[in-house]
Formats: C-alpha cells, structure tokens, sequence
DNA sequence: TTGAAAGCGCTAACAG
DNA sequence: CTGTTAGCGCTTTCAA
C-alpha cells in the first residue's frame, strides 16, 4: 500500500506559468532574497496557493544556503524529564520559521557526540542548537567552530557563542526573600557538591539574599550531596537533626526537596508547619505529586528551547550578534511554605 | 564567523575519477541498488574512505525514492517523562540504519498535527513513527494513509499498520502474581476511569491472576481515579481505611504508587510492613525516590522506538509484512513488597 | 558487469 | 523590478 506519491508535485515552474512570470520571481516572492513589486509578490502567493505550491526544501537545500534543518544536540534527552519542555520550545520556534529539528543525543559519549555532528553535517542542517539537561560551562566541540551555534542550559567562556541559560543567582535570591518573608531566619540550603553554574550561582544568591536581610550565614546549614532524592533525604539529619535545626530549606531541585519531606517525615516533622521548603525545577510530577505540593522555583526550559532556536535562525539570516542571555526564574506558589513554628 | 563551508565538498565524480570508474558505479556501491563486482565494490569503498566521501542525503533525497529522514510525531513529546527514552531507542535505531528522526510534537491538536505532516511530507520523510506516550487505541489519521507508518505505544484496528506496545495484560498478571506469591489474598487495584487498552488490559491480567489462584474478586477493591499522585492518594481511603482493608495495592502506574504511599502514611500504615505496593512504568525519578523504593513493572518505552523504527525501515525498504507487536514487561523489584502483616 | 546522459526542484549569478 | 541560464550532487533510465 505505502508506495511514494507518483502523482508530479507541483513546482515552481508550474506556479511560474499559471502567474505569467519566472520561476526567479516565484523564488523570490517565498524566500524574500530580492524586493518584489508588492502586487506581483501577492499574485504569486496567491497563485501558489490556489495550486497547493510550497517551496521543496529539499531542493532549495541542495542549491541554495538552507535546508531548514536545524540540528539539536543534546547530553540526555533520553533520560531527563526535563528535556520535553526545551523540545517543545525548540519545535514551536522552529515551526514558526518554517524549520524542523533534527534531534540527535550523545548521552554524553564525545566519540558518538563526534559521529553526530558529521551526520547533521551531511545533512547540511542550518545551525545546531547544542544543549544540556543541566546548567553548567562546557566547551563547544571544535567541530563546531565554523558553524552557526547557539548552547541551551549551558554556556561556554568564548563569547562568540550566544547561549541562554537560568539566572541562577535570581533563583537562589528568590527562594531564599520567600523563606525569609516568611519569617524564616534559619534556613537551611542542601545543595550539590559539584560546582557547577547552577550551583554557584543559586548559592551566591542564597548568601546574598541573607546578608541583605541582616542575618548572617551559619555554614552548617549548608548540606552537600547529590541532587536526588536520596541525596535531599541525607541532607535531612544534618539540616534537621539538631538541637538548633533549620526552620526551612532551600533545595537545588523538586527531587532533593521530595527528600526532605521523606527525612521530616521520618523526624516525626510536618511540611510546612514544622518545617518549610522551596524547589527548584518546577518538575510538575514531583511539584504536583507531593503532599503539600511543593512551592518551587520554576526552571524556564520551555523558554530557553524557543529562545535557542529563535537566536539560531536569527544568526543564520545574518544578524550576527552573539548574545548571552540569562532567563528570569518565578517562583511557583504551591504550599510548602509557612511561619516558622 | 559562521560561514558556510566553502571547500567544495567531495562527490561521487571524485571519487569515480580516483577510482576510475564512473559515478554510477560509485552510487551503487553505495546504494546496493545493483550488483557490482566485489573487487570493484571494494575499489570504490575504499577509495571513498580515503577521500573522506559520503553520500549527501539531500541529493540522493532530491533525485532518488528516500531522504534517509523519518518523521516522529507524537501526542506530548514534551509534557511526557517517559518521552525521552522512546525516542532514545528510536533514535538510536534510525542511526543504525543511517537515517535521522524529524520529531513534532502534536500536543493532540488534530489541526496542528495536520500541518505537521504536511511540513514532514515537504521534508520527504521516507515514513512516519506515529507514536503515543500513554497506550490506547487511535485512528490513523487519513493524510497518513499512503505513506509508511509504524505505531508506537498505540494500536489500531486497521491490519495494515504495524505496532508495538506493551504486554498490558501480562503487566497486570506479573504484578497481582508477585502480590499473591508474597501471601496477599486481598489485592487492590487503583485504576484509572478511562477504558483504554492500558486499563482494559491490566485489569483482565489481575483479575486472571486473582481467579487462577483461586482468590475472588472483592470489587470493592478496585478503585478508580485519575493516572496521577492525587488520584492514588484518593483511591487510599476506600482501600485502606475500612474494617477489612486490602493488604497490597497495584497500582495503574508509578504516581498512582506515590499517591497510595502517601495514604497510607496519613493512616499510619508503613509501606511495606503493613502494605505492599506494586507500580507500572519504572519512572525512577519516582521509583527510585520513594522511600521503601517501588517495585514496579517497567514500560519498554526503549524497546518500543527502537522496534518502530526498525519496522518503518523494514517497510521502506520493499519488506511489506505489517505486524502487531506486543513486548513483555519486566518486574523491577525493589522493596515496596512484603508478606501481608 | 559497467557507463553516459538526463534530470529531481530549486536558487544564484548574470543580465536587462 | 524581472528574466535566463546553469548547475547543487546524486540516481536512474537507457545503452553497451
């Protein structure tokens, strides 16, 4: 049954005839290279459009400059909950300029990473939008260096790169100003031992958030471990276990903050009357799913997909500004956070 | 900086030149499209390698009957955390057999969708994985019908698809077995409203496995809510608060197992000393984080993109055999089942 | 078992 | 402001 469309597609030259005019105009009127006279740029859309006509992106790849194609790396699409949201954003950006993404993911592996970028190569992709599931500096892969590129999640030192990643230090300010509006003056941070972007940055905030509210930072309020929920749950003891305990807790995600639950609970503590807690992610299975829901900091991965893509496809038409942005984070309202008791 | 690569690309002419052959010699040894001479063939390969040549899919796209391009569609690539790990295996198999995946991402929007395949046509997908991310029954939709498709994690009446999904009705027997192998007798079971192949099939399974060892159907043990934490919360009260309470629950999927952890907590029972739980999916950001980790029966959501795809390619290339696949589902132990107290 | 020639559908010089 | 001409790099008849 499935046997290729034998009937011609039609072409330019078809819509060409039926306006009277070159298949050059007709080129022109859909990609916009040359000034057309308006009216005749209308009859050509409008001829096009009454034979069901739209440019083969194929063939315009093999002649000309594009493919509208664009090629999305990325570390883990596979294994992050996350990465669903930068592809949507990604997608939709893409569709709104009439591209596509061709995804491809290296878990990590270089040589495969390797592999990939000559694939979306030879399929002569536009640009690449080179993405991580967490925020941290890496750098772009040599084999890159000639092509239009845009990192998502990440950045790299070289400033020829535009790159969109979370305003991780407005993060760490911001749940720090919630825990401490809400009156909180010992307020506990379990963070990850590897010094990333996300966790330099949400841990300056976190500082500077105290200082500026006068209350001085107790360092061993700081737990270090790993960014689970088995690492949230033994961030508990030493936050939790205490003569002198945390009231609230500043987690790194929703899934060190589902472990903090687990080790209050364990306390014989209650969320949020005992003790108050704030995320980061807005990851909706575990934001949503816990009991209360967790008030969370939410991650714009949506944003930065579209973004990405948007800054990509602006590069590829020539406006060659490289820029590096950092996204604004708000906070998600859930119910974890009260007075202290 | 970015400019496209101006050093002429190495084609088939130079290669043939190199080899002293002609250009169709080298197409076909590359495209198997006819017999050649093994030495000759050997030539050819050899002499392409140290050339650095490669086939552009965009031309072989343009002149010849495949692009070595497949288009993924699905419902919610993007809010789904099991997405990831279906188009892992999908892509995966794609770059086994030299081919990309174009993926869009519906949302369920009929008319988007529409356009998302007539932008995959423009592209010349050589076929199209139409993919689900939660299993039920679907219409082909009809723009679709002339084209090679595979189905993943959906089925459809019509015979000429081919599909994969899971074993639903041997999840639910895997799972009520393991139940009563630990000496439960009164089993419940939280399940969703809607009849989908997913709860029609798990449903069959436990109540098969309940009548084979000889245990009858309370059916006041089947609960039905909705697929997530809140709706297995909801379904703890009519199954554990009451005189003869069950002593194990199975669980539609992973976050219906959260929701019952949390019921049970509220009554003070403790999972798994005074109830055993056994979840669907192996969403480890869940199964690993509850606390006794979940036991659950794990979705092949690899398995099930890497097996589309395989069978898209199969079609494509002439061998016309549709087949409905059904994959087991493997029990993943891992301490959320105890005998009953 | 291998070649020569003719395009796939479009865009990019080069004209006018 | 619009048209003519020559390909992009390959696969496919058709021919030997």
């Amino acid at each position: 049954m499935p046997e290729r469309d034998r009937t011609r597609r039609v072409g330019i030259r078809d819509v060409a005839a039926a306006a009277g005019l070159s298949p050059t105009t007709v080129s022109h009127a859909f990609s916009g290279a040359r000034a057309l006279n308006a009216e005749t740029r209308a009859r050509v859309l409008e001829t096009a459009e009454r034979l069901g006509y739209s440019p083969d992106p194929l063939a315009r790849g093999l002649r000309g400059a594009r493919t509208y194609t664009i090629g999305f790396l990325s570390d883990v699409i596979g294994s992050s909950p996350h990465a669903g949201r930068m592809v949507s954003g990604a997608q939709e950006a893409a569709a709104e300029r009439d591209s596509v993404l061709i995804m491809l993911d290296s878990n990590g592996i270089p040589e495969r990473e390797a592999l990939q970028i000559r694939t979306l190569r030879a399929h002569r992709v536009d640009g690449f939008v080179y993405a991580r599931m967490s925020h941290e500096r890496v750098e772009v892969p040599d084999e890159l260096h000639d092509a239009h590129v845009v990192l998502a999640d990440t950045s790299t030192p070289d400033p020829r790169f535009s790159s969109v990643v979370p305003d991780e230090y407005g993060i760490g300010r911001t749940a720090t100003r919630r825990l401490l509006e809400a009156g909180h003056r010992r307020i506990g941070f379990s963070t990850i031992r590897d010094d990333v972007e996300a966790s330099i940055g949400r841990e300056r905030g976190y500082r500077d958030a105290l200082a500026e509210a006068g209350v001085g930072v107790d360092e061993t309020l700081i737990a270090r471990t790993t960014a689970d929920t088995a690492g949230g749950r033994s961030s508990g003891t030493p936050l939790l276990d205490r003569h002198d305990p945390a009231t609230a807790v500043f987690c790194f995600n929703d899934e060190v903050g589902m472990g903090i639950y687990q080790a209050a609970s364990r306390l014989g503590l209650s969320v949020p009357g005992d003790i108050s807690v704030v995320g980061v992610d807005d990851l909706e299975i575990i934001s949503r799913g816990l009991l209360p829901p967790l008030t969370t900091v939410a991650l714009p991965h949506e944003e930065m997909g579209r973004w990405a893509v948007a800054q990509l496809l602006r590069a590829v038409e020539g406006e060659d500004a490289p820029t590096q942005r950092e996204l604004a984070c708000p906070l998600v309202e859930r119910g974890s956070i009260a007075p202290p008791p």
